[in-house]
DNA sequence: ACCGTGCCTATTTTT
DNA sequence: TAGGCACGGT
């Protein structure tokens, strides 16, 4: 049972061996914080600690997803189910769902997203006759957020003269008002926005000791991942569950905080040992990840920033190549080069696509990337960026299933109350706005008794109205006895967005349609999934708060063999072998945003440690002498974090006295060129680092080093494993079991399968991730 | 009320 | 460069 500590090495094994107590686990790049995580956790629970009295909360939902299925390995399926493990917004829009009455929300509450917020926000401006160019609508929604993030609700706003004076200042004395109209507008319209989800959870908690106690003593045991990007309004959250019995542990590096921008506050960290009792303090300080070159190239840079705690991450691996750094024409030359050196690469160690990522600092980034990429026929994925499910034809569709749950759902109905058009104008929506605010009712209501009120809106009008009104009722009624998928599949149908894309023709409408079937067989998958977990009802709802709080990172769209392209930030916590970081640039990387104050300055530092610490075989700099910005060739210059390293840890592949200015070579016709050119790289002092081809042994340890899932035989998305009744296998969720019987074929393909927990279910392979044992 | 054209602005990062 | 938005014609 206890076999696991021996996977430990003596630092890691500590914190986990520590049951008791506040501790913080200041965890270097690499060293294997997750693993101390788990292994506590699974420690907690061998040791007598119900699963549902612990708490975890993670960055991502695919931190959480990987994490549970690991402890599961260890302590068994039906025990792990019981554990509460999340991001903050989605445990707490669990809790407040349970709860929202208290508050008087409705518990179907719907989560506005970003684009929901700013599109209320950009309603609210224009409605008080405000200028769009003072009151810029992103401005203003960024400003409300700290606000929420620092617990300033509106009336705290009202009585505090200094943030209304420093709002006058920037020529915003109205802002208190936006404020106030777009809360009151949520709460109208049951709706709770991200930051909402932390705030209210504190209003919970602060107005109602009772709900408080509960939780406290439901909660006995927290952890909290990556402590250092905690904002405010969550640090409060983690205080007053942990007051009662103060076991609390939480890990993270101050050397990977990356969201200031959003309101994380560093001094969370910096300062835990002065928020509680006897803190334990423990160090992990081993990297695993990375090549020894690597991991002291960052340490050089991170020593450049004052505020750090003191921490030294060293590493037992083998020296590693030194860090390549070019300089391209172009960014199209970036993206040519970066696609040519992945193809070599990939040939000359005989890695995966999926061994590759590109980094950026900005996702305009990635459209040069994208263009080389796709012309030498790398198959790649981008993260982030326009997420699936923030897609127009997405939305549209979402839309209306929001409207199913809650009608009063102000920014859902806007969007497709006319769309498809059915004949209800600007001007008749401006009318029922009016009506709605004066009357402190939601759009919908209004609708629902217009002939009560006299809107001058005419008979026809009317008659549409109304027949919108029916058609999401039918949609309503339809949602007490069928599932999601049927739902869904009917409002496609039924509102006629389907055909609206149909009789466009263009291949934007059929990408369009394609990506709404993409959706309906994802409901579907859901569903199915939902249907046979007894824990789980009102699967719509359900499914729209996974969508909500689901990022880019969450839906792994299985694990075929991509290349891999995304920010920096959506990074943090990942690992590749082969590591490029594109745009090395001033005013790009660093961004000119961020460049004012030091501690801006400091955190672009760290992003640039967080994204060189992603390599673990090879790194890559690269930066341009003029780049497309903004529409425009704009010169650059090299980013000064290439500067901040030794340069006994690079290898340029231009001359290095010169690398500022001049081209060692011509890169316009890079592809066709003899590639001979580039491998000349400038014998620079020092000790040169071994720059040899990975042994079959090196290559084993790097593959050991990736998570499991990658060589397996567990089927991806879209694609059906040959399975036989009989067959042993293992379901993400479900755990292991046993194939009884296979019926259908081709997409269509079912298996019923006998879990070990949780009984026998039938399952569509084309969805279901399963693993393969025998 | 709808649709098309042309103009303007955006690029920092995300739950 | 591209997408979103406003305005004006029908």
């Amino acid at each position: 049972m206890e076999s696991y500590l021996a996977e430990l090495n003596d630092a890691q094994r500590a914190p986990v061996l520590q049951k008791d107590g506040a501790m913080i686990v200041i965890a270097g790049a690499g060293s294997g914080k997750t693993r101390v995580l788990t292994y506590r956790i699974a420690y907690l629970m061998s040791k007598g600690v119900d699963a549902f009295n612990i708490l975890s909360l993670t960055f991502t939902n695919k931190a959480a997803r990987e994490m549970k299925t690991r402890i599961a390995k260890i302590v068994g399926n039906s025990e792990a189910k019981n554990l509460w493990m999340g991001t903050f917004h989605s445990i707490f829009a669990k809790m407040l769902r349970f709860e929202a009455d208290k508050l008087g929300y409705p518990s179907n509450f719907t989560i506005y997203d970003t684009q929901d917020s700013q599109r209320l926000i950009s309603a609210i401006i224009k409605e008080m006759g405000l200028d769009k160019d003072v009151y810029k609508y992103k401005q203003v929604y960024s400003r409300i957020s700290s606000y929420k993030n620092s617990l300033i609700t509106v009336k705290a706003y009202f009585q505090n003269p200094e943030l209304m004076e420093a709002d006058a200042m920037s020529k915003k004395p109205r802002l208190g008002e936006i404020y106030r109209e777009y809360v009151d507008r949520c709460f109208k319209a049951g709706a709770m926005d991200f930051d909402d989800l932390l705030l209210k959870t504190n209003e919970l908690l602060n107005r109602f000791p009772e709900v408080l106690q509960k939780y406290q003593n439901r909660f006995r045991y927290i952890l909290v991942d990556e402590y250092q990007d905690t904002n405010h309004s969550q640090y409060l959250i983690v205080k007053a569950l942990s007051d009662k019995f103060q076991n609390i542990c939480v890990v993270g590096d101050d050397a990977q905080s990356i969201y200031a921008f959003r309101g994380a506050n560093i001094n969370n960290i910096l300062n835990f040992q002065k928020d509680y009792d006897n803190v334990q303090m423990y160090r992990l300080e081993q990297n695993y990840r990375s090549s020894k070159n690597i991991v002291e190239a960052a340490n050089s840079i991170i020593e450049k920033n004052k505020t750090r705690l003191e921490k030294v991450v060293w590493t037992a691996n083998e020296n590693g190549p030194r860090i390549v750094v070019n300089r391209l024409l172009t960014d199209g030359e970036e993206g040519r080069f970066v696609a040519g050196s992945i193809f070599e690469n990939r040939m000359e160690h005989q890695m995966k696509n999926g061994d590759f990522a590109i980094l950026y600092r900005t996702n305009a980034q990635s459209r040069a990337m994208e263009d080389a990429l796709r012309k030498k026929d790398i198959p790649y994925r981008i993260y982030g960026g326009l997420s699936f499910y923030q897609r127009k034809e997405i939305k549209d569709v979402l839309s209306y299933l929001r409207l199913v749950i809650n009608p009063k759902d102000e920014e859902a109905l806007k969007r497709v109350i006319n769309y498809p058009a059915r004949g209800i104008g600007q001007t008749t929506i401006d009318r029922l706005t009016i009506a709605a605010n004066h009357y402190k009712r939601s759009i919908y209501e209004i609708i629902e008794n217009l002939d009560r009120i006299d809107l001058k809106i005419n008979r026809g009008t009317k008659t549409k109205l109304e027949n919108f009104i029916n058609m999401v009722k039918s949609f309503q009624i339809m949602n007490e006895t069928a599932d999601a998928f049927t739902i869904a599949e009917t409002v496609a149908k039924k509102t006629g967005l389907l055909q609206e894309l149909k009789k466009d023709g263009t291949p934007e409408g059929i990408a369009k349609i394609e990506n709404i079937e993409e959706l309906l067989n994802g409901i579907r998958d859901f569903v199915e999934e939902q249907k046979e977990l007894a824990d789980v009802t009102g699967s719509l709802t359900e499914f729209l708060e996974d969508v909500a709080l689901a990022t880019d990172m969450d839906k792994d769209s299985g694990d075929d063999d991509r290349v891999a392209l995304m920010t920096i930030h959506l990074a943090k916590g990942l690992e590749f072998p082969f590591v490029y970081i594109v745009g090395m640039e001033e005013d790009l990387f660093p961004s000119a945003m961020s460049m004012s104050t030091r501690s801006e300055l400091e955190e672009e530092r760290r992003l640039f440690y967080v994204a060189l610490t992603r390599a673990e075989k090879k790194a890559f700099l690269t930066y341009t002498q003029s780049r497309y910005r903004w529409g425009k060739l704009v010169d650059a210059e090299p980013s000064r974090f290439i500067e901040e390293i030794d340069d006994k840890y690079l290898d340029f592949m231009i001359p290095q006295d010169d690398y500022k200015y001049k081209p060692l070579i011509d890169t316009d016709i890079f592809g066709e060129v003899d590639k001979s050119k580039f491998r000349q790289t400038k014998p620079s002092s020092g000790t040169p680092p071994p720059s040899h081809k990975p042994t079959e042994e090196q290559l084993q340890k790097l593959r050991k080093l990736r998570p499991a899932t990658s060589p397996g035989n567990s089927a991806s998305a879209g694609e059906v494993i040959k399975l036989m009744a009989g067959d042993e296998v293992e379901h993400m969720r479900f755990g292991k079991g046993k194939v009884l019987s296979i019926e259908g074929a081709g997409q269509d393909k079912k298996a019923e399968i006998d879990f070990e927990t949780g009984g026998i279910k039938k399952l569509l392979l084309k969805f279901a991730k399963l693993k393969l044992l025998n």
